[in-house]
DNA sequence: AGGGCCGATGTAACCGGTTTCATCACAGCG
DNA sequence: CGCTGTGATGAAACCGGTTACATCGGCCCT
């Protein structure tokens, strides 16, 4: 066996606290203060630290540092899914607003299933998360439990909540002020297009809210005109085609989502259906693209950037001791543009 | 002082694995090796152990474990940003992907910036991830230094690279293809839109490869015609204006990207441009609004799940300890729909 | 000059797991 | 019956930081 010859430990980042204290001639308290700045270090010193550390490629082990400070640096969220622009769009500036802080992100999705969300957010917790922000406001029990034992902050997105901290809107008011405009323009005959699962609370508040107001006006959504599916554009554009196939057709298309509306007017067009003449068809988020399809989307505005900033923020506050705020209300706006007209032989 | 009352641990998820074993009747290291299935452990105790977890809420603590095991179940990815669909649906696949083998993400970005990249894959190596994705093939060279000084594995991905491990595709030939479909339909004007920022090393190669197959056609690109601008719907709109509103037009607008391309065909109706008759407009992705624009948008289809998806494949077999393999190719293809036509007077 | 204080520094316990290695019980075998 | 091999188990070292507490030197004040 030669394995008997030494190496340099600097070779591999294998230089600990320990081997910068030696090398600095201090103690590993003193480089621990250095790192942390966390109290007075005479100048030499902490230059002589500073020194040692990049001579020896020093990298701090943050499990070490967790274990004893009892703090990670780390904040948690956990989503339905990354892959579309109302999850990812906030989570984006969710992460940018608690890096500033020095917050590192570790990131869990589930799929929309509710015991996969337990799961990942036990997972977060072993990690050791400082905080977490969640996504609505529906959530297996067990899930509160493991939060309260840990006792850290949890924030609710894209939702409103009495109950615990939550930064979003009111979606059945938010749904409320759609239909309203709708009925003002004389329609009586209604559609819902909404992207699955029903059990996703900020959809189902909307159908809720939706179904309340047309409940007043002595109106009902017809079962065979309630449509769930996958949120996609084929599945938008699937969707409104069987709408409009049927015998009768209703008057007012009301979409969850920006992107089944695309699909719903894509369809439209295709049929030779006329938008709003024929048919009105509504949005919901705002995108991008939403005034530029023709005719232009009449849909309700969100700031998602503000979502996953002010929940980001609201952790930070929270971590730095400040009292928990009520829910934190963000922007939203009904925007009505040419898709939604009056209803046929309607003369408002 | 009222104080002194004591709390039973429990309350608190203050339990630790010494607390299990001391209610379990067994050593800690039983208790270890039951959490872990590392190694035989009688039936009973087994029982035993999973009782006492359940009856003191038993939460395992993954800083000491990542500390005293060296590994720490977590994966990092670094992207320039989560909010645009090119990065968060691949990353949402490798969320996936790598959580399967219960790993955890850490996700950090870095919004272009070279340094910040640095910084954040330090962050990470701190955090003590076992294996890092990165995006794209150039980087700061200390990067590779602090990833090799670590010796975990990493992948480049959305791009293909000879030196290191590698998931994408060649955005060189790729660009040439689409170029080819170009020249054959007697284009000879050409202009091209690509998203910032140009150091970005995919893009740069699409446009290092568009521009190489034009000069072997003895063509280019003037530079007015070559206009980088920000990623986003309104931005490909602008600078479609701008290109038409010169005094001579190109045949044909080559974008980095579908979303530009999108804008580009919005700007286009405005302006009362024919799309293909006055000018051909290609995109980058086939999102899946491409192939439904009027007109359908002919483009370059790229899987980006798959992206995400093998990524993670690799760095789990790395983990395992497979040998390294060559780069990993993606699917791409070119997609003709009706945006392309012949050239105005082009009778092929 | 002596006492008290304060700020800088070092010593060592500690965080909560994993893992090495020794030990032990027991079955199989000569 | 005693010896040996095997599999289950426990004791304790260890991972690499943080931090409570002790210490020490110097300054100010009376």
């Amino acid at each position: 066996m030669t394995s008997s010859v030494p190496q340099a430990p600097a070779l591999l980042s294998r230089a600990g606290l320990r081997d910068v204290a030696r090398r600095a001639g201090v103690s590993t308290a003193t480089v621990s203060r250095v790192l942390n700045g966390s109290a007075a270090v005479r100048d030499d010193k902490r230059r002589a630290v500073q020194r040692a550390c990049d001579e020896l490629g020093y990298v701090l082990n943050a499990a070490a540092r967790t274990l004893s400070s009892r703090r990670s640096m780390t904040i948690g969220a956990v989503v339905p899914t990354l892959a579309t622009e109302t999850f990812s769009r906030p989570l984006a500036a969710f992460q940018q607003t608690v890096h500033k802080a020095g917050y590192t992100l570790l990131v869990a999705s589930f799929g929309f299933d509710e015991q996969v969300e337990l799961k990942e957010v036990q997972t977060l917790l072993e990690h050791g998360v400082d905080a977490l922000m969640v996504v609505g406001r529906t959530h297996d029990p067990k899930m509160w439990q493991l939060i309260e034992r840990k006792r850290i902050p949890c924030v609710q997105a894209w939702t409103q909540d009495q109950e615990r901290p939550s930064v979003g809107f009111d979606n059945v008011a938010v749904s409320r002020r759609m239909v309203e405009h709708l009925l003002d323009l004389g329609h009586r005959r209604f559609a819902m297009l909404v992207n699955e699962p029903h059990f996703n609370d900020r959809v189902g508040d909307r159908v809720i809210g939706t179904r309340a107001r047309l409940a007043e006006a002595g109106l009902e959504i017809p079962a065979h005109w309630f449509m769930e599916t996958t949120l996609s554009l084929e599945h938008g554009i699937a969707a409104m085609q069987h709408l409009m196939r049927g015998p009768e057709r209703p008057s007012a298309v009301i979409c969850a989502n920006d992107l089944l509306a695309f699909g719903a007017l894509l369809a439209a067009r295709t049929l030779g259906v006329r938008v709003p003449e024929d048919v009105s068809v509504v949005g919901f988020n705002d995108f991008d693209y939403a005034r530029h399809l023709s005719p232009p989307l009449t849909t309700t505005r969100v700031e998602l950037e503000e979502i996953g900033a002010n929940a980001g923020a609201y952790l930070l506050e929270a971590l730095a001791g400040k009292p928990p705020k009520g829910p934190i209300e963000v922007t939203t706006e009904l925007v009505v543009r040419g898709s939604s007209g009056p209803a046929p032989g309607f003369y408002g």
